[in-house]
DNA sequence: CTATATATCTATAGTCACTAGAGATATAAG
DNA sequence: CTTATATCTCTAGTGACTATAGATATATAG
């Protein structure tokens, strides 16, 4: 008759479904982004499907990139009566923005890097397009 | 007779030049990036050229990604008596290949945002994208 | 010259998102 | 029951800054 009940788990076992080190675990729930789990007779934490879930949304989101406190109010919106889909999306499009941005700065660094590494002629020649370019400085305020 | 003598100035004026914060620059003083600079009688830092050269290479360093420790390394191999720029080189390819996993990682959450947000109809639909996206686990280990 | 405004000084604490360690207790496996 | 492993709390450290407070120095105006 316990086809499905709702799992119970430690917090090793929860931060090896999510990837998630236990560290981190606990300084989401001191930080607020996850709720104090009830606790064993013995002080343990105890977990179960929905702080799972929680974590995994969590984990998702920072890895593409949102600050905790963008995935608090995330949370937040989520967890209203009726799922407010259009606050969210408007916040993800911001994010969505900024990542934009950090791939242009990234795809810039990428290109003078590999163009300065590619006149650079490891030390045979005496001036070095890698110490030149360092060297140089950008004077035009 | 003074046509080009060395400049002398002050932190505010170094912070303009290089366009870096003052604090920064103190910053750096303390960690060892930057020398100590002298000082006037009434105990302010007094910076020249040289200065200027090597904090400009520090922000150039910096807003292409490299890490602190890395630039100190950078800057005592370049200061060597003989540049050996092949050893530069080496940490700057490598520094290359960090920066391209980093574009790969921002180009795969943009895909991922973009599709996600194309794909919700900001609240109209009772199932919305962004809202699904977040609250599916990915569950394989 | 003085009076004021601005710049700089030191020292300390805060930021973000973790990560690491010490030392004590709880739970699981043999 | 003994041991091994997991978890507990608390504190401090990371990187690269940023911000604040309160004191002193320098630049500018009259």
């Amino acid at each position: 008759m316990d086809i499905k009940m709702d799992i119970k788990m430690g917090i090793g076992a929860l931060a090896k479904r999510t990837r998630c080190k236990v560290e981190t675990i606990r300084y989401y729930e001191q930080t607020g982004l996850m709720p104090n789990p009830p606790r064993s007779s013995g002080g343990h934490r105890v977990y179960g499907d929905g702080h799972l879930k929680r974590l995994s949304f969590i984990r998702k989101a920072r890895t593409l990139g949102f600050s905790m406190d963008n995935i608090k109010s995330l949370l937040a919106l989520m967890e209203a009566d009726h799922l407010s889909c259009g606050e969210v999306a408007e916040k993800a499009e911001l994010h969505l923005k900024d990542v934009r941005q950090r791939i242009q700065a990234l795809q810039n660094m990428e290109q003078t890097l590999s163009l300065t590494l590619a006149d650079c002629h490891r030390g045979s020649n005496p001036e070095c397009a890698i110490i030149d370019f360092f060297t140089q400085d950008a004077d035009d305020d």
